[in-house]
DNA sequence: GGATCGATCGGCT
DNA sequence: GCCGATCGATCCG
Protein backbone atom coordinates (compact mmCIF):
# COMPACT_ATOMS: atom_id res chain seq x y z
CA UNK A 1 0.00 0.00 0.00
CA UNK A 2 1.75 2.73 -0.71
CA UNK A 3 0.35 6.59 -1.75
CA UNK A 4 0.62 7.70 -5.36
CA UNK A 5 3.10 10.94 -5.99
CA UNK A 6 2.74 13.35 -8.64
CA UNK A 7 5.19 11.60 -10.97
CA UNK A 8 2.74 9.22 -11.74
CA UNK A 9 0.08 11.82 -13.32
CA UNK A 10 2.65 14.42 -15.19
CA UNK A 11 3.07 11.47 -17.81
CA UNK A 12 1.06 10.35 -21.19
CA UNK A 13 -2.88 10.82 -20.67
CA UNK A 14 -3.54 7.66 -22.40
CA UNK A 15 -0.98 5.74 -20.03
CA UNK A 16 -1.89 7.53 -16.81
CA UNK A 17 -5.46 6.13 -17.77
CA UNK A 18 -4.35 2.53 -18.27
CA UNK A 19 -2.77 2.46 -14.86
CA UNK A 20 -5.12 4.11 -12.89
CA UNK A 21 -7.08 0.87 -13.47
CA UNK A 22 -7.21 -1.12 -9.93
CA UNK A 23 -5.96 1.75 -7.84
CA UNK A 24 -7.98 3.07 -4.33
CA UNK A 25 -9.59 6.34 -4.44
CA UNK A 26 -9.50 6.63 -0.45
CA UNK A 27 -12.10 9.43 0.66
CA UNK A 28 -11.55 10.85 4.18
CA UNK A 29 -15.09 12.50 4.73
CA UNK A 30 -16.09 13.69 8.13
CA UNK A 31 -14.24 11.39 10.25
CA UNK A 32 -15.11 8.65 8.02
CA UNK A 33 -12.89 6.21 5.62
CA UNK A 34 -14.83 5.50 2.34
CA UNK A 35 -12.42 3.29 -0.66
CA UNK A 36 -13.02 2.20 -4.25
CA UNK A 37 -11.44 0.42 -7.03
CA UNK A 38 -11.11 2.41 -10.39
CA UNK A 39 -12.09 0.33 -13.01
CA UNK A 40 -12.99 2.24 -15.87
CA UNK A 41 -11.23 5.47 -17.51
CA UNK A 42 -11.28 7.93 -19.93
CA UNK A 43 -8.85 10.34 -21.27
CA UNK A 44 -9.19 13.88 -22.31
CA UNK A 45 -5.87 15.50 -24.02
CA UNK A 46 -5.82 18.70 -25.13
CA UNK A 47 -7.53 21.55 -26.99
CA UNK A 48 -7.48 19.51 -30.33
CA UNK A 49 -9.53 16.91 -28.67
CA UNK A 50 -12.89 18.02 -30.01
CA UNK A 51 -14.66 16.29 -27.03
CA UNK A 52 -12.41 17.90 -24.00
CA UNK A 53 -13.55 20.65 -22.19
CA UNK A 54 -10.36 22.23 -23.15
CA UNK A 55 -11.46 22.30 -26.87
CA UNK A 56 -13.08 25.99 -26.55
CA UNK A 57 -9.99 27.21 -24.62
CA UNK A 58 -9.31 28.29 -21.21
CA UNK A 59 -12.84 29.23 -19.17
CA UNK A 60 -12.92 29.78 -15.39
CA UNK A 61 -14.97 25.82 -15.24
CA UNK A 62 -11.82 24.03 -16.70
CA UNK A 63 -8.76 25.76 -15.84
CA UNK A 64 -7.42 23.80 -13.69
CA UNK A 65 -6.79 21.19 -16.77
CA UNK A 66 -3.82 23.41 -17.46
CA UNK A 67 -2.55 23.45 -14.09
CA UNK A 68 -0.23 20.94 -12.23
CA UNK A 69 -0.90 16.95 -12.23
CA UNK A 70 -2.59 15.28 -10.05
CA UNK A 71 -4.86 17.93 -8.79
CA UNK A 72 -8.41 16.97 -9.70
CA UNK A 73 -11.04 18.42 -11.84
CA UNK A 74 -14.70 18.36 -10.91
CA UNK A 75 -17.56 19.99 -12.81
CA UNK A 76 -21.16 19.90 -13.01
CA UNK A 77 -22.56 17.71 -15.72
CA UNK A 78 -26.24 17.64 -16.93
CA UNK A 79 -26.92 20.38 -14.37
CA UNK A 80 -27.49 17.00 -11.91
CA UNK A 81 -23.80 15.67 -11.38
CA UNK A 82 -20.33 15.95 -10.17
CA UNK A 83 -17.76 14.37 -12.79
CA UNK A 84 -14.47 13.07 -11.34
CA UNK A 85 -10.99 14.10 -13.33
CA UNK A 86 -7.64 14.08 -12.36
CA UNK A 87 -4.84 16.25 -14.29
CA UNK A 88 -2.38 14.84 -16.00
CA UNK A 89 0.23 15.96 -18.50
CA UNK A 90 3.01 18.78 -17.91
CA UNK A 91 1.66 22.07 -16.89
CA UNK A 92 0.26 24.29 -19.14
CA UNK A 93 -0.91 21.28 -21.22
CA UNK A 94 -4.70 21.15 -20.95
CA UNK A 95 -5.41 16.96 -20.14
CA UNK A 96 -7.04 14.68 -17.66
CA UNK A 97 -8.16 11.39 -16.87
CA UNK A 98 -12.62 10.70 -16.13
CA UNK A 99 -12.77 8.33 -13.41
CA UNK A 100 -15.65 6.55 -15.03
CA UNK A 101 -16.81 3.52 -12.66
CA UNK A 102 -15.21 2.18 -9.44
CA UNK A 103 -15.96 -0.93 -7.56
CA UNK A 104 -16.65 0.14 -3.99
CA UNK A 105 -14.34 -1.58 -1.36
CA UNK A 106 -16.65 -1.36 1.56
CA UNK A 107 -19.06 -4.73 2.05
CA UNK A 108 -22.77 -2.83 3.32
CA UNK A 109 -22.66 -0.91 -0.14
CA UNK A 110 -22.33 -4.05 -2.56
CA UNK A 111 -25.47 -4.21 -3.33
CA UNK A 112 -26.08 -1.10 -5.21
CA UNK A 113 -26.11 -0.83 -8.86
CA UNK A 114 -24.40 1.21 -10.56
CA UNK A 115 -20.92 3.35 -10.09
CA UNK A 116 -20.93 5.32 -13.14
CA UNK A 117 -19.49 8.75 -13.63
CA UNK A 118 -22.38 10.73 -11.66
CA UNK A 119 -22.76 7.82 -9.11
CA UNK A 120 -19.35 7.51 -7.61
CA UNK A 121 -18.89 11.25 -7.06
CA UNK A 122 -22.16 10.42 -4.83
CA UNK A 123 -20.48 7.25 -3.24
CA UNK A 124 -17.28 9.58 -2.27
CA UNK A 125 -19.06 12.48 -1.20
CA UNK A 126 -17.10 14.52 -4.10
CA UNK A 127 -18.08 17.83 -5.26
CA UNK A 128 -16.94 20.90 -7.12
CA UNK A 129 -15.80 21.73 -2.91
CA UNK A 130 -13.07 19.20 -4.32
CA UNK A 131 -12.02 21.10 -7.36
CA UNK A 132 -8.14 22.41 -7.76
CA UNK A 133 -7.66 19.91 -4.85
CA UNK A 134 -4.23 18.38 -5.12
CA UNK A 135 -4.83 14.25 -4.92
CA UNK A 136 -1.39 13.89 -4.10
CA UNK A 137 -1.16 16.20 -0.99
CA UNK A 138 -4.52 16.18 0.37
CA UNK A 139 -5.88 14.09 3.23
CA UNK A 140 -9.73 14.46 2.14
CA UNK A 141 -9.18 12.51 -0.66
CA UNK A 142 -5.73 10.76 -2.09
CA UNK A 143 -5.30 7.63 -4.15
CA UNK A 144 -3.34 4.36 -2.99
CA UNK A 145 -1.52 1.62 -4.85
CA UNK A 146 -2.34 -2.14 -3.21
CA UNK A 147 0.10 -3.62 -5.47
CA UNK A 148 -1.74 -5.68 -7.12
CA UNK A 149 -0.22 -6.31 -11.23
CA UNK A 150 -2.85 -5.89 -13.65
CA UNK A 151 -2.93 -8.24 -16.49
CA UNK A 152 -2.97 -6.69 -19.65
CA UNK A 153 -5.32 -8.81 -20.90
CA UNK A 154 -7.86 -7.94 -18.43
CA UNK A 155 -7.74 -4.38 -20.01
CA UNK A 156 -10.29 -3.34 -22.66
CA UNK A 157 -9.90 -0.38 -25.01
CA UNK A 158 -13.15 1.29 -26.28
CA UNK A 159 -14.38 4.59 -27.59
CA UNK A 160 -15.56 7.04 -24.96
CA UNK A 161 -19.48 7.56 -23.72
CA UNK A 162 -21.45 10.28 -24.43
CA UNK A 163 -19.72 12.47 -26.58
CA UNK A 164 -22.19 11.88 -29.59
CA UNK A 165 -20.97 15.90 -30.75
CA UNK A 166 -17.37 15.09 -31.61
CA UNK A 167 -16.06 14.65 -34.75
CA UNK A 168 -12.58 14.23 -35.68
CA UNK A 169 -11.69 12.70 -32.05
CA UNK A 170 -15.13 10.69 -31.46
CA UNK A 171 -13.74 6.97 -32.41
CA UNK A 172 -10.68 7.31 -30.43
CA UNK A 173 -10.45 4.28 -27.97
CA UNK A 174 -9.78 6.00 -24.93
CA UNK A 175 -11.85 4.33 -22.56
CA UNK A 176 -10.47 1.86 -20.41
CA UNK A 177 -11.95 -0.96 -19.24
CA UNK A 178 -10.61 -3.42 -16.33
CA UNK A 179 -12.28 -6.71 -16.97
CA UNK A 180 -13.27 -9.05 -14.03
CA UNK A 181 -9.97 -10.58 -13.17
CA UNK A 182 -10.60 -14.34 -12.35
C1' DG B 1 -30.64 38.43 -23.15
C1' DG B 2 -32.32 33.95 -24.83
C1' DA B 3 -31.87 29.35 -26.83
C1' DT B 4 -29.54 25.18 -26.85
C1' DC B 5 -27.32 21.30 -25.14
C1' DG B 6 -24.30 18.53 -22.27
C1' DA B 7 -17.97 13.49 -20.39
C1' DT B 8 -25.69 11.30 -16.65
C1' DC B 9 -29.18 8.65 -14.24
C1' DG B 10 -33.40 6.39 -13.00
C1' DG B 11 -38.01 5.46 -14.02
C1' DC B 12 -41.38 4.12 -17.17
C1' DT B 13 -43.39 2.24 -21.67
C1' DG C 1 -35.59 2.47 -25.76
C1' DC C 2 -37.23 7.07 -24.40
C1' DC C 3 -37.81 10.98 -21.45
C1' DG C 4 -37.50 14.38 -17.77
C1' DA C 5 -34.70 16.47 -14.14
C1' DT C 6 -31.81 20.67 -13.67
C1' DC C 7 -28.21 24.33 -14.32
C1' DG C 8 -24.17 26.38 -16.16
C1' DA C 9 -21.34 27.08 -20.28
C1' DT C 10 -21.43 28.35 -24.91
C1' DC C 11 -23.17 30.51 -28.98
C1' DC C 12 -25.90 33.73 -31.50
C1' DG C 13 -27.61 38.18 -32.15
Amino acid sequence: MKKISQDFFQRDTLTVARELLGKVLVRNYQGRIIKAKIVETEAYIGEEDDACHARHGRTSRNEVMWGEAGHLYVYLCMGLHNLLNIVTEEKDKPAAVLIRKIEPLSGKDKNLKSYGPGNLTRYLKIDRSLNGVDITKSKELYLIDDGKKINPKNIEMLPRVGIEYAKTHKDKLWRFVLKNEK
